[in-house]
DNA sequence: ATTATAATTGTAATGATTACAAATTTAAAA
DNA sequence: TTTTAAATTTGTAATCATTACAATTATAAT
């Protein structure tokens, strides 16, 4: 299948970079991933791009998401035990999850060794944070009522 | 069922503070919970109880968790997709999980709001980190091949 | 063109969690 | 103490996300 277009031809060279064939399926859910910001659940980028492609498999889904995470470009955001959620910005940043609305709000955040006590002489490739709460606009929604 | 043992006693005591009625199951538990440190999941801690036990059923290590979680005397802690673990200490402390050995370590961590960005007018209840890499001991053990 | 390799797909299996109804235990009332 | 009601526990079945696996299709190399 052919991606004539200037955005695909992107998306391709970069997960070249990454050691990735830039397959129809892959690319389109990367693209799909880097473009939301709403940290996606399997599901909810099935149903997205079934539509572009309808013959995707949802087995398609796991292994290149499995993939991208091997490979480096995806992280995955474990907030709640029953949905796991993909993350295309692999930078440190931290997640809000608004019990009230279930919307994924990044933040920044810095986690200075000086604020970290006891992990002296251990190895620490990746750091997960995330906070539940209330947001803004559910909070200004309560007021109203 | 009767309970003569003054630890027990002081765990119901504890679980009734929270308006939590102390079965000997309930009671079992939440012991187990409090005098391990190794964040055990369901599985660990029915194949544990299931010992003193013998008629507990999963379910009932199930509900009792949602009833702690619902008052507040035990957090869930979602490292792993698939391995959700409970922790009896509810205080604000990080965790980290070697990819090596599998333990889950606790640390303490601050977590002042100078490094927090963009959460401005947001309430937030819950504050969740976990870190994931190679643990002192397994570093150790690496060296010595 | 032919062949080998890799990617995708669909179906079935797995495993954790939840739903639900029956059985048991506990607490309260008579 | 007996009776009754409410809460808890239990076992089984259902659900749902994820994985295993084999067949099909697409891609790349010869």
């Amino acid at each position: 299948m052919n991606l004539n277009n200037d955005t695909a031809k992107d998306t391709g060279s970069y997960l070249k970079e990454y050691d990735i064939k830039p397959s129809y399926q892959r690319i389109k859910i990367f693209e799909y991933l880097r473009n939301t910001k709403s940290h996606p659940t399997v599901d909810e980028i099935f149903k997205e791009i079934v539509q572009e492609i309808p013959t995707l498999s949802k087995t398609t889904v796991y292994n290149t998401l499995s993939l991208f995470i091997e490979k480096g470009i995806v992280t995955v955001i474990t907030i709640e035990e029953n949905e796991t959620r993909y993350d295309a910005d692999t930078s440190l940043h931290g997640h809000f999850k608004c019990k009230s609305c279930g919307k994924v709000y990044d933040f920044d955040i810095k986690v200075s060794k000086e604020d970290i006590g006891d992990l002296d002489g251990f190895e620490v490739d990746e750091k997960h944070l995330y906070f539940k709460g209330s947001c803004k606009a559910c909070l200004k929604n309560k007021l109203k009522q």
